[in-house]
DNA sequence: CAAAGTTAGTTTATGCCGTAAGGAGTTGCA
DNA sequence: TGCAACTCCTTACGGCATAAACTAACTTTG
């Protein structure tokens, strides 16, 4: 029987993404102030507003009015703490998307929801895929995207893949769009100013750009990159575009996928 | 006339990443030791082969048998350093793929060597895309793809989605699978120990699993979570599988694309 | 009721990080 | 020869996660 290393310390992570230890009996010592729940929200409202570079031990410490070392008490290490995060945050996904009206009009909700959610909490998609969490919450998100692409018929290895390939795909457009929010707070400045800054330098350090890259000067000259609406950062508008149309294109290559299937 | 913040910063920057600073003209001072390529160079072999977590100023400057101040003569600062890698790294990306066997094939072909590439260097998903680094070789990667997509005929505007919408799927499933790479170092456990450990661990803290989420149930049941082969990691089959099925249904969304749009 | 044991939270310290400041030594040009 | 420009170093600061040792509060046991 091998025992593998950290075994006794991913029992205790489960138990702790699971609650299944009870507290509520009397036991010795100083009554805790504080718990695993309020850090666990802290530390997520910190990574939503400030990201994750600002999220420290200190920093959640600080908002309890505690030092970082009395997180320890709860908590195990940052790393344990960042997947309660992650799974504790997963919560808030609905678990019941209709599917009266269909598979494409649900897995379009779930997508959608999925994308606005990220956006949400950009710093979700910094934690690590592989390995996932493995909390309760986490089951709960790929069995409702399950339950719902299983109305196209097909088999469970293509859906398997199928949802790898929508999730793939929603994190990335997530992940666009949320780095452009932060964008302007990073760099304070405008997406405006910055393009209106660096267009200048690029002209400047490449003369010869037309010759170089004429597909992208071709667009260019189409308006492929023309803001729609002036009232939201052109960044943004570029990313909810291009996932809007992924989606549709992506969908289009389910119901190809179910054709050649029969379904 | 406003002149933006960092503005300065970003010339020099531009500079640094168009190679439009001559350096053979003789200067007073000792001659440089180091110079902004070998670097870049070697911050670059340390991120491939150590995560970006392991990149740091002091790193890079004793692989080179300097100190990590040595390098700020050469380089701003850090953020410099990696924009310049990310850059430097997409230069070993290949600009003209054969458009013979039409548009499909060449997509096929890019998006397969992009993805490896992203698997060769993970480090580069965790550098922001929005506000781009702005350097030549992106644009080269970018003006790539846009060239075999003019095939298809779509007008500029749908080009840019469907650009967008490749690129977020390539990085998103390029990721998976980086990740799963580095897992085994990470935690010192393979992905069959690890998943055993959990899986143990997963039953005695939801007895109730299949209830709960009976359409995971159903699909682990049919064996679309079983290894083909193995002598690859679990993770990484997947992570392939996922890849290689997620590229057809995206080709078979822009042709349903094409369709409509009469092309 | 007192001693013992357990727990919450603190302080202190270690070894990382990026990088500012200032100094030492090297080189080309006036 | 001297100055200015240059490379590279040492030192230092404030940040980080967290180990170790401590105090103080509380329950249990004798």
């Amino acid at each position: 029987m091998v025992v593998f290393a950290g075994q006794g310390d991913a029992r205790r992570s489960m138990a702790l993404l699971w609650r299944t230890t009870r507290s509520d009996q009397a036991r010795p010592g100083p009554k805790p102030a504080l718990s695993v729940d309020l850090i666990v929200d802290t530390a997520v409202a910190i990574a939503d507003s400030e990201g994750m570079a600002a999220l420290s031990m200190r920093a959640v410490g600080e908002r309890l009015g505690r030092t970082a070392m009395a997180l320890y008490t709860y908590v195990p290490s940052k790393s344990e703490l960042v997947d309660l995060m992650y799974d504790w945050a997963l919560a808030e996904l609905s678990t019941r998307h209709d599917l009266e009206a269909g598979w494409r009009a649900a897995v379009t909700s779930w997508a959608r929801e999925a994308w606005e959610f990220y956006v949400r909490h950009p710093w979700m998609l910094q934690v690590s895929q592989a390995r996932p969490v493995l909390g309760p919450n986490e089951y709960v998100m790929i069995e409702e995207l399950m339950r719902i692409l299983r109305e196209t018929g097909l088999d469970a290895g293509t859906l398997r893949r199928v949802a790898g390939t929508l999730s793939c795909f929603v994190r990335g457009a997530a992940q666009t769009v949320a780095e452009a929010r932060q964008a302007p707070a990073a760099t304070g400045l405008s997406d405006e100013e910055w393009w209106y800054a660096r267009s200048a330098l690029l002209t400047e350090v490449a003369p010869d750009f037309a010759e170089r890259f004429p597909t992208l000067t071709w667009m260019e000259g189409e308006g492929a990159y023309q803001a729609q609406d002036d009232t939201v950062p052109y960044l943004e508008q570029e990313g909810r575009d291009t996932f809007a149309a992924g989606l549709v294109i992506l969908l289009d290559g389910i119901e190809a996928a179910m054709g050649e299937a029969g379904g």
